[in-house]
DNA sequence: GTCTATAACGGGATAGAC
DNA sequence: GTCTATCCCGTTATAGAC
């Protein structure tokens, strides 16, 4: 992944992002990372200026292209769709597809970043969080709104609530991926539609479950 | 919580927990809690022997009544039943009870308990995650069973993923307690009756579906 | 852009007096 | 059981040569 040739700015990265998922922000020194990817201390702080703007780096070039595809799957699916009400099960695949992708398509290191963003939801650091929310901003905003619309009879707030847990679903998930391969010792299946139908399966009939027990309403 | 004369062990554990739900194990230093429990350093290697030790402690001292709870639950739950089959919504309320019951109770200490539970499902740290998976194990087993039981008809590796699903969903909301008021700024409820229901009722669905897309059948 | 050297500080752990 | 003092090491960050 990180080869000596690669650029040092790269090989940093590179070696930062399984670090930080594997032992978190603050139990990760810049020492090991210099070590990891047999660079100067003081490369890191030419090339990024401090701790935590690498994190900074690291989560963006991670989280930044999920939710790219999250946003182009919506467009695709909502422009296919025409007039037809999009169905709750369109939606939450479109969501969800890019993160399992990450996994299959990367192999070792998608797992890391899986890992990478399953934790980032619950990271002390407030700066994690920051970052987060901020690249997720229109994406949750998006999704609110296709959800909104298949779902007229449940309340907004509702639906956000609902929202959260599927993200609560796939954040625990992604933090440990050995969840997502086939239970019972099946072989890991290579495409990740077989993990996105049973993730469906599993969230839709909750998430449009008739508003019953809404204390709101 | 932690009043000047209660014993310096006490003191410890009550500066320990907050530090730790809200600053993660790493990001925590002893010296940081030697200022909160007003303290001295070596008290900390007196009473626990180091850092891990209290980590230990301080875990122990959460996790154990919640999962004592779960399994008196389910226990009771059987009784009663008798002959007849457990439902999947009274498992999962009996699953779900504690942990919300422990933000109910607890007030303030309450949420930074279900933060720190929260965030140990994901814990860079592998002790963390060693000593809560010690801990569920008994929990694991007998709730798993039970709902084995109530689905016959679903593989037990599906009911598997899906008893994790759940996992994954408390964990998330309990990781940010904020998760679990009442949306678009309802007053928060002071019993978790509301909240227990509107979260049965969005995951048993899912729990109990028919087992269309197992990938191993 | 990359290095060496070092500043300035905080970390966990321990010895030994009381 | 609780304190002070200290060890020894690792931390981020920076200055300045090349």
């Amino acid at each position: 992944m990180a080869v000596p040739t690669d650029p040092t700015r790269k090989r940093i990265l590179d070696a930062a992002e399984p670090a930080f998922a594997e032992h978190g922000f603050a139990g990760t020194s810049l020492r090991a990372l210099t070590r990891q990817a047999r660079v100067n201390l003081a490369a890191i702080h030419y090339h990024f200026g401090s701790k935590e703007a690498l994190l900074r780096a690291v989560l963006d070039r991670i989280v930044a292209p999920v939710n790219r595809e999250r946003l182009a799957g919506l467009d695709r699916l909502e422009a296919e769709a025409g007039d037809r009400a999009l169905t709750v099960e369109e939606i939450l695949a479109a969501f969800l597809r890019p993160a399992l992708d990450l996994i299959r398509d990367l192999g070792e290191r998608g797992r890391i970043l899986a890992r990478f963003l399953g934790r980032s939801a619950t990271e002390p650091t407030e700066l994690v969080q920051a970052i987060v929310h901020e690249q997720f901003g229109e994406v949750g905003i998006r999704y609110l709104a296709a959800l909104e619309r298949a779902l007229p009879t449940v309340p907004p707030g509702e639906l956000f609530w609902r929202f959260k847990c599927v993200i609560g679903v796939l954040t625990f998930l992604l933090a440990d991926p050995t969840h997502l391969t086939s239970p019972l010792g099946a072989e890991r299946s290579q495409d990740s539609d077989v993990e996105l139908r049973r993730l469906v399966a599993f969230l839709a009939p909750g998430v449009g479950a008739p508003a019953t027990f809404c204390p709101q309403s």
